[in-house]
DNA sequence: TGTGTAGGGAATCCTC
DNA sequence: TGAGGATTCCCTACAC
């Protein structure tokens, strides 16, 4: 039922944004690189499924995903944690982008592209970001990552002097796995380009057919890998989670599945900020 | 036929 | 030093 609303949430959205040029305007640069052959597919495929009555204030689903109304600097946004998605597009009537962060959203699709855009990012398991209605907004958390980070890191060898050089994880700390750095990224608004939620209650996910390879390289940033990571490894590493049951392949393009338990855990983590 | 994606075996690397 | 996890390389299969 959640995923139905969820679902219908995102397809309502996106009608009411009457397509590429809605994503323009004040939004994110991000907005407007959305992935629209892959939203195409998406709704051809979902407006099946969803139902026709769709509420905005609908009920809490039993697992703690939120979908409701709310006023925010007089613009009225509808909260979904179906994305990090929507939740922030919603915010694009009004949303003031972060100096750190939101006016650096990745343009991740196209040419313009620069690594060194990402060096903003800092990354930390423990406190991702997470977009819901309790965090309201998520520029002030990335701007304490921003503060978080530093020039020195256990592996920062490797990266010094790197253009995209996306902090390592500190010392002492558990090394990070990737489905750990892939919950991140679907909580990141500006990955939205890369990675979104498909079906965030089910922990399904799905990647950019154009900005999977970005975010790949990301991930080999991240590690200090000798090579740059590309999306095949990546999703060899993937396919080995398969194994362990912790990410299943779902039968359909670039699309993944947290397992259950799995979602719990690293949900368990993002919110014990 | 070419391209993109998926799946997996195996060796190797890295960290704890 | 061994285990766990990730990376790297390579191959095959399949759909479009």
């Amino acid at each position: 039922m959640l995923a139905q609303m969820e679902t219908m949430a995102c397809v309502t959205e996106i009608k009411l944004s009457g397509g590429r040029g809605a994503w323009s305007g004040i939004a994110p640069s991000s907005c407007s690189e959305v992935d629209l052959e892959v939203i195409e597919e998406y709704l051809k495929e979902h407006s099946l499924e969803v139902q026709p009555a769709h509420t905005p204030a609908s009920p809490l689903s039993a697992t703690g995903q939120q979908t409701h109304t709310l006023t925010h600097q007089g613009t009225r946004i509808i909260e979904n944690s179906w994305s990090g998605q929507h939740a922030y597009e919603w915010h694009c009537g009004s949303y003031t982008p972060n100096k750190e962060y939101g006016d650096k959203a990745l343009p991740l699709a196209g040419p313009s592209f620069h690594n060194n855009q990402l060096d903003h990012i800092m990354y930390t398991y423990e406190a991702p970001t997470y977009i819901d209605s309790d965090s309201q907004s998520s520029s002030s958390q990335y701007q304490e990552y921003q503060d978080l980070s530093s020039p020195s890191s256990d592996r920062g060898g490797r990266e010094e002097g790197d253009s995209l050089s996306v902090a390592p994880l500190s010392a002492g700390k558990r090394k990070e796995r990737l489905f750990q750095f892939l919950f991140e990224m679907l909580q990141t608004p500006s990955m939205r380009s890369c990675i979104w939620w498909v079906q965030s209650s089910s922990g399904t996910f799905q990647f950019s057919s154009q900005n999977k390879e970005r975010l790949a390289q990301l991930w080999g940033q991240r590690k200090g890998n000798r090579k740059p990571m590309t999306y095949q490894k990546m999703a060899r590493a993937l396919r080995n989670y398969s194994r362990t049951g912790e990410i299943q392949k779902v039968k359909r393009k670039l699309t993944y599945r947290f397992d259950e338990k799995t979602l719990r855990g690293l949900q368990g983590h993002s919110h014990t900020i």
